[in-house]
DNA sequence: ACTCTTATTGCAAATAAGTTGCAATAAGAT
DNA sequence: ATCTTATTGCAACTTATTTGCAATAAGAGT
């Protein structure tokens, strides 16, 4: 599994070190998105400033993705770690449920072929109240 | 035009303060969300402190929304005070276009509705390059 | 208009978040 | 097995955000 990982990493000229999987592991042990400080806790045997690092990196290489949460960022692993997908956020309960839509996908092609942009990502999110909470 | 906030602002016990409208009015006047720093360097007479508190109230009362950009977030006014709408953002010259689709708000019902999932409220952008950036 | 209550501000200090320089370490190529 | 150099941990540092508190000023009541 750290095949594709290794190869992404040697054609970049980068090493595939122990800090780097541990934090890869710990993302991908994970089902919701984690933050720096989650992300800290759960592997203390790295330094703060190689996780700050490192999920720069893995975000410049898009390893990883920016999860907007509150005021903070979350992280989470990317296409093609993990299916491609958006999130229902609770505000009740903090509750997380990803979706995909081929809609979304295809309304996106038809948004940028409009603007003659050339998209590379996206994001997108609804808050609410999920099913359990109202 | 103040009549709205307000209005807002004494239904929830809040005060119609001078910092509160000037940072209110920076961000009527300009045409792309503001980081908390421009945000302080267009209202010098305002401290830092209540630049924050100000935001945080505004984000709360839903007058102001937070758009990811980056490791940071932007701030903008929300609807009412500004029209619904979503973002296009160049990578290469980090210009902005406003987008508005009901595709995308009926599609939402869509989803939510198939979750079970009460909305309040919603994220979308598309991230790449644009027309005159390719 | 004047007074009163108390939400809000500015200031300064404190805490938290994120970055950087550098010597020591360890991938991965030869 | 050796060598090169990307990467790490550590500590110091800068920047961002929060908090306590006395002074100020909205807005309600008179």
């Amino acid at each position: 599994m750290y095949d594709n990982l290794s190869a992404l990493f040697s054609s970049a000229g980068l090493r595939l070190t122990a800090p780097r999987r541990i934090i890869f592991d710990a993302l991908r042990r994970s089902d919701v998105p984690q933050s720096i400080v989650q992300l800290s806790a759960v592997c203390p045997t790295i330094d703060k400033a190689s996780i700050y690092r490192t999920i720069a990196l893995f975000d410049k290489h898009s390893i990883t993705q920016r999860v907007p949460r509150g005021w903070k960022f979350l992280y989470e692993l990317a296409v093609p770690f993990a299916p491609h997908h958006h999130h229902l956020i609770c505000t009740q309960c903090g509750g997380l449920t990803n979706i995909e839509s081929e809609q979304l996908e295809t309304m996106i092609t038809d948004i940028t072929d409009e603007h003659q942009f050339i998209p590379t990502r996206h994001h997108f999110e609804i808050t609410g109240i999920c099913n359990n909470c109202k």
